[in-house]
DNA sequence: TTGAAAGCGTTACCAA
DNA sequence: TTGGTAACGCTTTCAA
């Protein structure tokens, strides 16, 4: 591989005048730039990022920590990152964290101008201690889906998208709505608590009184969706509607429905969050959020720091849709009466 | 940051005494380690992966080369990758492609040793041009799901696989089976084309004639896979089972087969590939393919090169498994003698 | 507008 | 077993 040395050689020039052109400084007399960007292509040179990085005190890295990598919706949100990060020069680092510790330690890792330029927090939370060390760093980062005080970033309010599901089916007529939870993973991130509150507050909006017996948590695996959702159906008055807390969680109440012979949205409506792409294959009715877009975002943000532009940076706050397919339909029996 | 000239001061040592603690070399007196070591946590230091990097000629970082990272079976596959990398030493980088020009170029970031330590190509087929690149770097690239000749690597006998799906069918009494394929991705990945030759070969090993009318191709999208399946039971003689060519196109299937009134598996029954964590979710029969362990595997086989145990490093199949769930059955009427 | 040279933080070689 | 120092390939400052 050649160097600058060789270049500078080549065009008979000092390595200096090669590293001016390299950077685009404008103190380089155009028939000299020519001369050197003619041995740049000739030798197909290309500076080296290491040996760049260690004289610029930075590395040409963003990293990401991600829980989960596997979550669709993470990959959505990466997918969106690595589009935006495209032709700007940086790589992408992907860490994956699965507890606390690593997430300090990762955290760590990323504030490091060794390692990284900047940072990119994808649904996730930090504590005190973190965020500390984050903004100590003075290095950009930023929070993808969940808001972390004092970081830029893009989020969504869970609220008023637990109530937008929610008021879906109430306006459907559905008067008996249950609501199927996640948990809380490993790192304490936990939406399903805010669209629960949103839930919550859509029901007291209709005057439509809560029913712990309608309410279930658990993990979103098939077989607890199918426990969640089966005792459902076995109580004396079963709901009508129920809004889960994630896509997936949604299939699993579909297919729990599906296994004890009854149809969706004929016997049951069922409501998602996310709009994953599976969603759209499977006719789910769900509430959208930007997961491509909240990547995009992210990393345009990220970019913004790192070419210096400080201003405008913001926390914003991204749009939420409700996207009505074939999983909900008005109820098909008087229970709207019972409610009312 | 500290740097390791601030240990060595204040350890009362040269900066080599502290390099060789660091990289654990035998030359160092006992007392002498254990007092760099001392110091190296007292101050926290960690060595700069830059300068180190510079002075070795090398990076820390092994890219990832992946088409389409949103598709749910690379990132099983990337998921297995970082948890093998994990307390390695290494950072993953991820390179998306999208097109021809792309790999190219995101093959030759990667083989520059002051990017990247090593490579992994998951998913990718590589022109000879791409492969000579790789071989003359004499850098360690390994293949994970599809085989590159001249690189090490794991991939699964899509041939065996196609077959694999078609005679559970087959052996459950089906004989009218169709198969909906996949199209070719943009980089000319395809292993549908060779799952739809173990298809062929079941069906010729059981005396099944093939039928082209049976045989689908086209986009996993909802709608498209609705069309494909819809003319499947327009036919004058439809099928009692379908292959699908992966999940997803399965889930689609599935979609359509009940958008038209029709059970899975009462009225026909589906086989997909891969078994993504959704398939469990839905009770789908599928040909299980190792994807996480491709992970897992390429990053061991890259680690071993890195160690310089360059012995024992080979082409590996990886195993496939019929998982039998609730979307196959024998077919419910007599279609069985038609085809014997 | 240009060249020379000092750093950036390591590793590794050469003496001691 | 150690310390000193050249080298890695770049950017940037200082003179010219």
């Amino acid at each position: 591989m050649p160097t600058i040395f060789d270049v500078a050689q080549a065009a008979g020039v000092g390595v200096g005048t090669v590293s001016r052109v390299l950077n685009d400084s404008p103190a380089v007399s155009d028939s000299t730039r020519s001369r050197v960007l003619a041995v740049i292509s000739a030798l197909d040179y290309r500076p080296s990022s290491l040996a760049r990085g260690l004289s610029l005190g930075t590395s040409n890295i963003i990293g990401a920590v991600v829980p989960t990598v596997t979550h669709p919706s993470s990959m959505e949100r990466l997918h969106g990152v690595l589009d935006e990060l495209g032709g700007s020069g940086y790589d992408l680092a992907l860490y994956q964290v699965e507890g606390e510790e690593q997430r300090s330690s990762r955290i760590r890792d990323i504030v490091r101008p060794d390692r990284c330029s900047a940072g990119l927090l994808v649904s996730l939370r930090a504590t005190p201690d973190e965020i500390f060390l984050m903004v100590r760093a003075k290095r950009p980062v930023v929070a993808i889906d969940g808001y972390i005080e004092g970081l830029p970033g893009c989020h969504i309010d869970n609220v008023a998208g637990g109530r937008m599901a929610t008021e879906h089916l109430l306006a459907l007529g559905h008067r008996v709505i249950a609501f199927v939870g996640d948990v809380e993973d490993d790192l304490g991130f936990n939406p399903g608590a805010a669209r629960f509150e949103g839930y919550r507050a859509a029901l007291r909006g209709c005057h439509v009184p809560l029913r712990d017996d309608l309410i279930k948590t658990g993990p979103s695996c098939r077989e607890r969706a199918d426990q969640l959702t089966g005792h459902l159906f076995d109580l004396a008055e079963p709901p009508t509607g129920i809004v889960a807390t994630s896509d997936t969680q949604a299939f699993g109440v579909m297919a729990a429905v599906r296994s004890r012979g009854m149809e969706v949205p004929t016997d049951v409506s069922v409501v998602g969050f996310d709009d994953l792409e599976l969603a759209g294959h499977l006719g789910l009715t769900t509430v959208r959020q930007p997961l491509y877009e909240s990547g995009v975002l992210g990393a345009r943000m990220v970019l913004q720091q790192l070419d210096g532009h400080r201003d405008g940076l913001d926390v914003v706050e991204l749009p939420l849709e409700v996207v009505v397919r074939e999983t909900t339909a008005p109820p098909n029996n008087g229970s709207a009466l019972y409610g009312a």
